[in-house]
DNA sequence: GCCGTTTTCGGCCCGACTGTTTTCAGTCG
């Protein structure tokens, strides 16, 4: 039978809910759809594995229907009440659905005026329709939204940048420039990132901006000379534009009695937002980007700073990383929020490369030990380790990748204490390794070469294309080969736009890594950010402990480890749970047991 | 269709903006 993924049933019930939007169904039903989707995609684990588990019922907002519904959709195949309601709506309604601007009632209107019923061609066709202009004389659509919509498909054929979400690292820097331009501004007082890039999500779409400002109309006007292609919507509260890059970019002004409580409101995410609303409703108090009011009211209690806000609901302030509808709330009321990991708390990084050539399969650093451990110094870092990739396989016999791992270990180690002498510090170096774990679960790397290590870093670099359960096994084996094995490195092998992460049973990888004490990495790479912080939720709470490592292949992507940091917080973790917040003497005994 | 520290029934986040409207629906975040 076919198999279906997280994705695909996500899609199905996203379509499920524009059909009932286009046939007026409850609105609470269409909402409830949609929920059950976000909540789907979103699971760390396969939806089929907890059919198979009977535990369905605990995806939030999946209850006794849509349990019944996937129940179906695993025995045969198919929903019969899905596929009963699709059926009333023209295939082609759902590619239309990707144009901005255009949701699921005036889609399916164009659809039904312009009779397009070839879903493969569908936004070409309307495409031509609305040169021929010949949506501007149907019913509520006119000369402006003929323009709008044709200009939008335009835009949406040409920008597939539109369409991707760009990385953490480029988004931040998009906003650095932007920061840089409006500081220049004298209406301007203050200026905030929000949305997903204060969250640190690990990709971003728009990039939002809130700015106080007395005179906010100017403030807008200001915003607005930014080079952009166009103004997508100017108001007095705030205004969107679209840059060069295909990024759109929002502003929101707001005075600064009312400032905290936009900031909250426009850091999202939504799912927090909706489950603080809720919340706050069974106080009988609504909440807006105003501040907060009694239901039934019209008096508005504004909040100029957002801890103010949060207090006031009788919760902690939740750090923009919780923020993700994943019971921050709950935890907020009963003072019970993690105390999160931070950036001063990390005291080395086990994953960095230097350019020492000792003949790998894969790439070298670019830098000198000498080189890394100055920057290691301006990191203020107790310990690093040196994790280079193993010696090819291929083109070294086992004696000879034994004597370059000797060699290796011998220069390095001379290194390290004429650096330290040189310094007068006391950076301690581990000699580590990264090694691959070959596709049948061996260690690229002869057990009488792992005497010349203080301990390695396992990971995967070939043969992604494996089921899930040789996966598991591949990994497990590899975990399991070698007493120095520490760290499983960037665990899903993702590369953000550019590849999903394998399927693997991480339950079982947990558990062997919880039972073995070997570190889960967060890599802190902004093209990997791998665990993923849904993962990293699930492998602390499973009792697993992580490193943060920058995977450094030039010195100064050892700053990169404060994006780690973002992915470790947002998967809630703490001081404690990272194994390079710990102090050399107590990390050792982790490390390298004697 | 989901869900429960006021509820197993009766609620469900909240507001801005736009266009085509003479009071609102659709879309978005």
């Amino acid at each position: 039978m076919k198999a279906y993924s997280n994705l695909q049933i996500a899609e199905l019930f996203r379509k499920m809910a524009a059909a009932y939007q286009i046939l007026n169904e409850n609105r609470f039903k269409i909402i409830a759809y949609e929920r059950a989707a976000d909540s789907i995609e979103h699971l760390t684990s396969d939806v089929k594995d907890l059919w198979d588990d009977k535990k369905l019922d605990e995806i939030p907002g999946v209850g006794t229907t849509i349990v019944s519904h996937l129940d179906e959709l695993f025995r045969t195949g198919s929903i019969k009440h899905i596929d009963s309601v699709l059926a009333k709506i023209p295939e082609s309604v759902f590619p239309l659905l990707l144009v901005p601007g255009l949701g699921p009632k005036r889609a399916y209107k164009l659809v039904d005026e312009l009779h397009l019923n070839n879903k493969t061609t569908a936004i070409d066709d309307l495409e031509k329709a609305l040169r021929e202009h010949k949506v501007s004389t149907i019913e509520s659509f006119g000369e402006k939204s003929e323009q709008d919509i044709l200009q939008n498909i335009v835009t949406f054929k040409k920008g597939a940048i539109k369409e991707k979400r760009i990385l953490l690292s480029e988004a931040d820097q998009i906003a650095a420039h932007l920061i840089e331009f409006l500081k220049k501004n004298k209406n301007i007082e203050r200026i905030d990132i929000l949305g997903s890039l204060r969250r640190y999500v690990a990709t971003i779409g728009d990039i939002d901006i809130a700015i106080i400002s007395k005179d906010s109309e100017k403030a807008i006007e200001y915003f607005c000379t930014y080079p952009h292609v166009k103004i997508i919507e100017q108001g007095p509260t705030g205004a969107s534009i679209l840059l060069h890059n295909g990024r759109q970019v929002d502003l929101r002004v707001q005075e600064k009695r009312s400032y905290g409580a936009m900031l909250q409101y426009f850091t999202g995410s939504k799912n927090h937002n909706i489950a603080l609303r809720s919340y706050a409703l069974t106080k009988h108090l609504s909440l807006s980007e105003y501040g907060i009011k009694r239901v039934g009211s019209k008096e508005i209690k504004p909040f100029s700073n957002e801890k103010d806000f949060y207090e006031y609901l009788g919760m902690d302030y939740i750090p923009p990383e919780l923020r993700e509808g994943r019971g921050e709330v709950d935890h907020a009321i009963k003072h019970e929020l993690p105390a999160l990991v931070e950036l001063a708390d990390i005291k080395g990084d086990f994953h960095l490369h230097t350019n020492y050539n000792l003949e790998p399969s894969h790439d070298l650093g670019l830098h000198s030990i000498d080189e890394i451990l100055d920057e290691a110094n301006d990191l203020q870092y107790e310990y690093i380790g040196i994790s280079d990739h193993n010696p090819s396989t291929g083109n070294h016999t086992e004696t000879e990748i034994i004597s370059i791992m000797k060699k290796r270990q011998e220069y390095y180690k001379k290194q390290a204490e004429e650096w330290n002498t040189r310094h007068h510090k006391t950076i301690h170096v581990c000699t580590m390794l990264e090694v691959d774990i070959k596709p049948d679960g061996t260690l690229a790397l002869p057990d009488e070469a792992f005497a010349y290590v203080d301990a390695v870093i396992v990971s995967i670099h070939s043969s992604f294309a494996m089921t899930k359960e040789e996966m598991t096994t591949r990994i497990i084996t590899g975990m399991s080969s070698h007493s120095k094995v520490k760290i499983f490195g960037h665990p899903t092998g993702r590369l953000l736009n550019r590849r999903e992460g394998f399927e693997a049973d991480w339950k079982k990888i947990f558990e062997v890594a919880k039972k073995k004490d070997i570190a889960l990495e967060i890599n802190a790479s902004p093209y990997r950010l791998d665990l993923p912080d849904a993962l990293v939720y699930d492998a602390i709470k499973f009792g697993c402990r992580l490193t943060i490592d920058s995977d450094a292949h030039q010195k100064e992507d050892m700053n990169m480890m404060k994006y780690g940091i973002s992915v470790g917080r947002r998967g809630w973790a703490e001081k404690r749970d990272i194994y390079n917040t710990y102090s050399y003497n107590e990390m050792k005994k982790w490390l390298m047991p004697k």
